[in-house]
DNA sequence: CCCTTAATTTGAATCATTCAAAATAAGGGC
DNA sequence: GCCCTTATTTTGAATGATTCAAATTAAGGG
């Protein structure tokens, strides 16, 4: 019973989060579960089917509901549209091809989390930190 | 003779970078160079009287010519427009106010790139890393 | 089981950015 | 100093991600 299991899991981080239980929100947690980097669009042509009726912008809505409550996380490289992840709560940073868009998880470059603190902050009080490496990804370095 | 000056500057760095020397890029060039973020639009409206007949995609156009040419550099804030900078060959990063949008350059956080050195790669050929430091502003600090 | 309110559906609009064809201007060669 | 080639800009329109707003539906406490 690794479905069901998976949302149960699901319901009661929402319920956690003191957002509603809903179809739309435990398929769109449970997608991302596994660790990927995907898109609204990408999210949404993949639960089309076990979401009768759904639509993109209702997956924009969960999107952003989860983001708000940091149940998920969402990137915005540079040139692409957002992508969510279902890891948060680390300090981790991204990989990001700047040929083909892959996108890869990263551990904090040196120790905990040097990098949250910047030599100067012109008066801002800093909450986190973003780290983006940009290259190209093993394919598209042998390719091009 | 200051804007002569600044004029001969922006055209000798165009034709060393094997651009022509356009007025539309020596004023986005001359526009940027006192330290700022702009975006398109702004860089518009600030130089739509000193080139009569141009226009956003104009800039647009310019722009990306002075990005891909290494003179201007793109920094793309998480659910905003493109702001675009001179300071180009420095490993500088940036403080964004997720408030007001405002946004500040640091110096990179410990040393001379410890960023760019990720613990783990997945295969990737890494050419630069991208820091964004996220939080309130003074501004919005007090005001929030 | 009902009621209140949050969430989703449906349809349309907005914004940044890019594309494509036609007109123009840079700058090397004569 | 003028012409020609080619890069650049102009002009007009299209794209794509994302958001807004009103109406409908469903969650979950009482």
């Amino acid at each position: 019973m690794p479905i069901t299991h998976h949302a149960t899991e699901s319901a009661a981080r929402l319920n956690a989060a003191g957002l509603r239980s809903t179809a739309p929100r435990r398929a769109v947690l449970d997608a991302l579960q596994p660790g990927g980097h995907l898109d609204a669009s990408e999210l949404y042509e993949r639960l089309r089917n076990e979401l009768p009726g759904t639509s993109l912008q209702a997956i924009y809505g969960v999107l952003t509901a989860l983001t708000e409550a940091n149940l998920v996380r969402r990137v915005t490289p540079a040139g692409g549209s957002a992508r969510y992840e279902a890891r948060v709560g680390d300090n981790h940073h991204h990989l990001l091809c700047r040929s083909c868009g892959r996108l890869e998880d990263v551990p904090c470059a040196v120790g905990a989390a040097p990098c949250l603190t910047p030599s100067t902050d012109h008066g801002f009080s800093i909450e986190s930190a973003e780290v983006t490496f940009h290259g190209l990804c093993s394919d598209c370095a042998t390719t091009g």
